[in-house]
DNA sequence: TACTTATTGAGAAAAACTTGCAATAAGGAT
DNA sequence: ATCCTTATTGCAAGTTTTTCTCAATAAGTA
């Protein structure tokens, strides 16, 4: 990862660490062209860093999670899933096959402006995972 | 709750049966006006049914929860909490202080019918969090 | 009243996290 | 290079949440 110095700088620049578990499990979602649960992500680093806990796992999605470079996503499971925060986008969910399909999120940037203005509230662009039928299983 | 017996008779007519823990358990959601976890459904359900267990309770929301009558919320703590599923609408959710408002369906009709156009999706109008800064606690 | 089987209760167990504390090791200072 | 501070990790135990199995119960029908 070309990105691995200006990672760990910013995060010196904020008081933080770099160690080798933080850069591997930010490896791990770097390439994985799926979110992943911690447990996953946590069978991956442990062939790459020896000794590494599930702990160390939790605390450091819950950490990278605060700083804004991996997003949580709830899929409907009651259980979080990790991806890398690029772009921001969302999700659409097939209930049937469990198949996923990423929308951009400028998509979403009329209804935020209009909630905003009848709620008073200030959105921020979280991950949405919106329900349905894919293409394919609503041929059945 | 007056509809107890539209209710049973909805329910024997798909070859399932009514007992006292499923309409106690609609009970508790019907007369509250927020979403519960399962604990506190559990907490109010074992007042009026003895001997009640948390697994029917679990069992009972993910019963209800297929067949439409309660909708699950995932409201970002990972755990899922239900309501009664009577009006669609969805929540913004205050990431300081924890408040909820309801917003109503229809202003995501639009957003739906783009999304369905593009990617070929029939999206079912499934519950939607969206999280960002109330108006109080925008302050300060 | 009897019968079928959907549903529940009980207990154990699995899964998903959390916590406390001592040991380790980043990164800055010397 | 070496020391120091303290952020971070590992370890072990514990908690919470959810699932599973299976025998017992009871809803609804004949």
């Amino acid at each position: 990862m070309s990105c691995a110095n200006h990672l760990a700088d910013s995060l010196r620049e904020r008081g933080f660490r770099m160690t080798p578990q933080r850069l591997a499990i930010m490896h791990v979602l770097y390439a994985s062209p799926k979110h992943l649960s911690p447990a996953q992500v946590f069978d991956q680093v442990r062939g790459t860093v020896p000794g590494v806990t599930e702990t160390t796992v939790y605390r450091t999605l819950e950490f990278l999670s605060e700083h804004g470079l991996v997003r949580p996503i709830h899929l409907g499971s009651g259980h979080p899933v990790y991806e890398i925060r690029e772009h921001d986008h969302h999700h659409l969910v097939c209930r049937d096959c469990g198949g996923t399909v990423e929308v951009e999120n400028s998509l979403f940037k009329t209804l935020y402006v209009q909630l905003e203005a009848a709620t008073g509230f200030q959105l921020a662009g979280n991950h949405l995972s919106l329900f349905g039928l894919c293409p394919d299983c609503q041929r059945e």
